[in-house]
DNA sequence: TGACTGTATCGAAGGTTGTCGATACAGTCC
DNA sequence: GGACTGTATCGACAACCTTCGATACAGTCA
């Protein structure tokens, strides 16, 4: 039985890795990385940053581009979105009328 | 090894599930849920529903009270605002073109 | 106190995930 | 073509997750 079918949890689970949130991150400090790249920064051997990849590919969040034997990775702008949408759908504190108002984390224990 | 340490991975994490983001989806729609109601919108036993709440309960993602024999769990606000404000870190809502220009911050009138 | 209800915990089974070494594949350069 | 580099896939292992029946615990009511 596969685990996940709603394609939110999938959307979810891409980032919910820390390797795999490392690798967003990165993707979102610069516009298009090298595959090559994130073996260096992850920490992880370069099979384990492929898989990665491959699972961040199939959730929707990235897209590739082949640059002779370099491949680029990018943040998919839809996958982005609906992360942001899942979000706001949450929001108890920032509804998207008041989307330009700062998000305040309140001290509780 | 710790599966994950890292406290935004948690978060996602917590939320990754299709069960628990049903029970999140049910506590953003009502304020407050007993522990019961949801057994019936999850379809999943009951020893299933209390792992999930702990998990939950765990990644900060809720809060209890309890009333009698019913313990009623809600969501808390600044687990919402964590996710929010993690999602906003992933860039704007704006097109990819504009993606790297400041965050808009309209001078209202 | 004893019966009852609601919830958490325990223990186990089965599937999934993260990881890496070895290896195959794809493209470049000589 | 042949050597070389970058990336993906394979196979295996260990850890983890989801699930549920059985059971224990917590609170209420008669």
């Amino acid at each position: 039985m596969p685990r996940t079918t709603d394609p939110d949890s999938r959307l979810l689970q891409g980032a919910a890795d820390p390797t795999r949130l490392a690798i967003i991150r990165q993707l979102i400090a610069g516009d298009e990385i090298c595959a090559c790249d994130f073996t260096a920064c992850c920490e992880v051997a370069q099979p384990t940053v492929s898989h990665h990849l491959k699972v961040l590919r199939e959730a929707g969040w990235v897209s590739t581009r082949r640059v002779g034997l370099n491949i680029y990775y990018a943040l998919r702008p839809d996958a982005v979105a609906r992360f942001q949408a899942l979000s706001a759908s949450f929001g108890l504190l920032a509804p998207p009328a008041a989307a330009r108002s700062l998000p305040v984390v309140q001290p509780v224990g």
